[in-house]
DNA sequence: TTTGCCATGTTAAATCTTTAACAGTGAATT
DNA sequence: AATTCACTGTTAAAGATTTAACATGGCAAA
């Protein structure tokens, strides 16, 4: 593996090894020590050659007629994509969504851990999400660097997302994901991923529609 | 507008389209009647070349000098994504996930409507949320057929969403939409879209780490 | 031992998506 | 009336991603 080719991963590829890595984990658990780059493949739904030409890419190589090694995949995967101390992550607006991601994270061995919650709402701030506290948004910035927290999730309403956005960027974050149907600006030095729900819906609609 | 051609809209631009309406709809809220695709692009975070060229693949035509008129590029969206009678949408999975998406939709001008959530514990079968009554999961596939569903968002838990992707296209589901980090299987004639909220975060991760 | 098979690893081609380049055009300005 | 300017519309190039093609190699069976 050569160190300088991983910085030149590409979006997709660095996508679907997280996908593998959880695959990869399901089979170890079952006690599965090989696997080959077609039943990786069926699972995920992509073709074979893509799973070898990932694996390629990131240096690892399997062996002829028994496959990859499910443990040694999931260690390199994990210096790939995980840092070694690993990173914390801030969720902003505990309604549902927010709710959801941290339940979600609960217990998770991972290299990332939700470390805080923020929320507007009195109701909300002092209480725990699944384990998770909730503070007062007004003192996101100051936690950020207090607690070392280096990704921001967005989970507020739409007309909030620019003002959680801000004081994310302000707090010195590094990366943000929001989770709002409002675009949000962010310096060129902030890493940035944006989802949107209702357009995938409107996405699946027009291709029942066309179908 | 070639009608042969909008079969043929790239994917990106079916997502793209999606986010300009609702930009466009709040610029038409604002009382804005035209718009330049360099501010469409700002908002979008995108460039203007990118929102002149998914707008001639619409076949529009925006007037010079003035730009795009507001009222009728929603209006000429809106024919390409919506279906005209609009399209019945099932929340499989009345957790956080399913209660925030669900919660979303209320109020909501569209053509994609919310009509039933779907949930096996009893204390949820026979509860509204935001306005959408929970229904036994073991009735799903009747109801869907009952209700003219065509689109299901599964928001189970993994290791319910293979069950629950199978009694959707028993049921005649014709898209659905998988929350789950479970990978489905779904027959040729069913459009499927996944989305992973654990990868995109990995991926923020990732190069947070090697920026 | 030889043959066939079924894997991986890799290069090349095809496809999809974005970006660049530029022609055309009408209002405003002089 | 001519000129400038700021837009749109479109084609061509570049870049990213997926898929195809095939060389290689080792195990198993004949």
């Amino acid at each position: 593996m050569d160190k300088n080719n991983l910085r030149h991963l590409p979006h997709k590829t660095i996508e679907r090894l997280s996908q593998y890595r959880r695959a990869l984990l399901l089979c170890h658990a079952n006690g599965k020590t090989h696997i080959f780059s077609h039943e990786i493949a069926k699972i995920q739904h992509i073709t074979a050659v893509q799973v070898r030409r990932d694996i390629m890419l990131i240096g690892y190589t399997g062996t002829l007629r028994k496959g990859y090694n499910v443990e040694e995949l999931i260690v390199l995967i994990g210096k790939i994509l995980d840092t070694e101390e690993g990173l914390n992550v801030a969720v902003v607006g505990v309604g549902n969504l927010g709710r959801a991601i941290t339940n979600y994270f609960r217990g998770k061995r991972t290299k990332l851990s939700i470390v805080a919650a923020f929320d507007k709402n009195p109701d909300k701030i002092g209480k725990k999400y699944s384990g998770v506290e909730c503070f007062d948004i007004a003192d996101l910035k100051s936690l950020i660097k207090q607690k070392d927290i280096s990704i921001g999730i967005i989970t507020v309403t739409p007309e909030s997302a620019a003002e959680a956005c801000k004081a994310l960027v302000e707090g010195g974050i590094k990366g943000i994901l929001n989770y709002t149907p409002k675009p949000v600006n962010v310096p060129p030095h902030v890493y940035l991923e944006e989802y949107d729900m209702i357009t995938s819906l409107e996405k699946v609609a027009f291709f029942v529609k066309t179908h």
